[in-house]
DNA sequence: GTTCGTCTGATTGCTTGTAATTACCCATAA
DNA sequence: TTATGGGTAATTACAAGCAATCAGACGAAC
């Protein structure tokens, strides 16, 4: 995506997208300098460099004098990114809808018969990849560079808020539906409905993982007054 | 926007875009780094620190053992961005119609009537910052950080590409009209009408600017061909 | 005359060292 | 017992030095 990966803090900056998306540096948590120069066996530099892009990207939140540290999103940062994403990728599929090619099409049809294998067998990573596959492949088909990398930017912050829920149960059905769908209309021409349905999926997917959340909360606070009967927390 | 601006990269950073939307560096200029060094009183450490950041921000290139380069803008990055751009701040006309208070609304009226002065007298520069306010100020009032922080980022790639060109006659009544439209759809509650008046003007805009490049274009290869004659080209 | 190879100058990229600031801990006093 | 002050340890931030790489120029050979 950006270019040659030569340099060390370029190499540093991937491996520590790396160890991020990984799960291996937790959201919230304390980005320890002089323990990652040694685990990635290179200097302080570089890996301060890497840091700042990191920075910028918005996976890392740095305090002067204090450190960096994992970014958390929060419930809001989802109620706020969603509408953007469904509005961008929306545009994305009314433009592939426009600028497709017929071996394009066929591209999609492959991808999403993988799609509905991996559904049926309830394959959960193997179905995250083709739709993750999908939608890269929309985007790319849209052909606009700066679209592609205002959506990429927002999926980074949308994957680290992955790390910190679970797979949603029976979303998966639903999600294909929204899937055929959207390439129905692709197939169909149908720009402005291929936009309608990209919308509604990400909106869908939003609402997917709201309840997750409220499952996941009240799950927590059950288990915190579990903890309290037996006088363990606080 | 971004935190304290206590560390010297940070400062360096916020230096670096003054100098590059102060002209000081114009596009596609080589970036030396050891006479920054010493015209910003500054190492080497903390500005290369401050180029990665500008460099994850698409202000600058960066060529591996090559140096950094300002970024130059296209024609075709216009027709990339102007769209994208377009959506999201529609979008957010659409939000700032639906939650603005009859403050906002008198903050809107006032910048407007700074707005139509500007354009009555002529005043060109101050025509731009009541522009520029107005769309912060809608942008704001939609109270969504991550689309306030897209919208941005592809405003200063807008900003750079403003350099190169110059501005358009008669375009600040046209963007007048548009501007009040924006507003009054904004004031009458509608959010739907906002957001199409909002995508319309920046539509527009992106219509004048390319009118625009296409006089210079023709200027300079007018004058190209004036210096053929003379024999001094190529 | 053109092209290829080598050499040199300059610039980038990384390592290391030093200073400053912050947080934490402990002691002392209220 | 609690709060406040000072001291210490650790970590960040900056600076300087050194090695590797690339561009440009000059010279030689075809």
């Amino acid at each position: 995506m950006a270019g040659h990966v030569n340099s060390m803090h370029d190499q540093a900056a991937q491996q520590l997208r790396d160890l991020i998306f990984g799960g291996d540096l937790t959201p919230g948590a304390f980005v320890d300098e002089t323990r990652l120069c040694e685990q990635l066996a290179i200097s302080r530099t570089p890996l301060r460099e890497a840091l700042k892009v990191l920075t910028a990207e918005g996976l890392i939140r740095h305090e002067p004098r204090r450190g960096c540290f994992v970014n958390q999103v929060t419930e809001q940062d989802l109620d706020e990114i969603f509408p953007v994403i469904a509005l961008l990728e929306g545009r994305c599929a009314f433009e592939a809808t426009q600028q497709a090619s017929d071996a394009d099409i066929a591209t999609l049809k492959e991808l999403h018969h993988q799609l509905e294998v991996s559904a049926a067998q309830g394959l959960i990573p193997q179905y995250y990849a083709a739709n993750y596959a999908i939608h890269e492949a929309i985007i790319a088909m849209a052909g606009n560079k700066w679209l592609a990398q205002v959506i990429g930017d927002l999926r980074k912050i949308l994957k680290l808020a992955r790390l910190q829920q679970l797979n949603a149960p029976g979303r998966l059905s639903q999600s294909l539906e929204e899937h055929m769908a959207i390439f129905a209309a692709l197939k169909a021409r149908d720009a402005e409905g291929a936009d309608a349905a990209m919308r509604i999926h990400l909106t869908r997917q939003r609402e997917a993982l709201r309840l997750l959340a409220r499952q996941s909360k009240s799950r927590i606070s059950a288990a915190n007054t579990e903890h309290d009967k037996h006088g363990v927390s606080t």
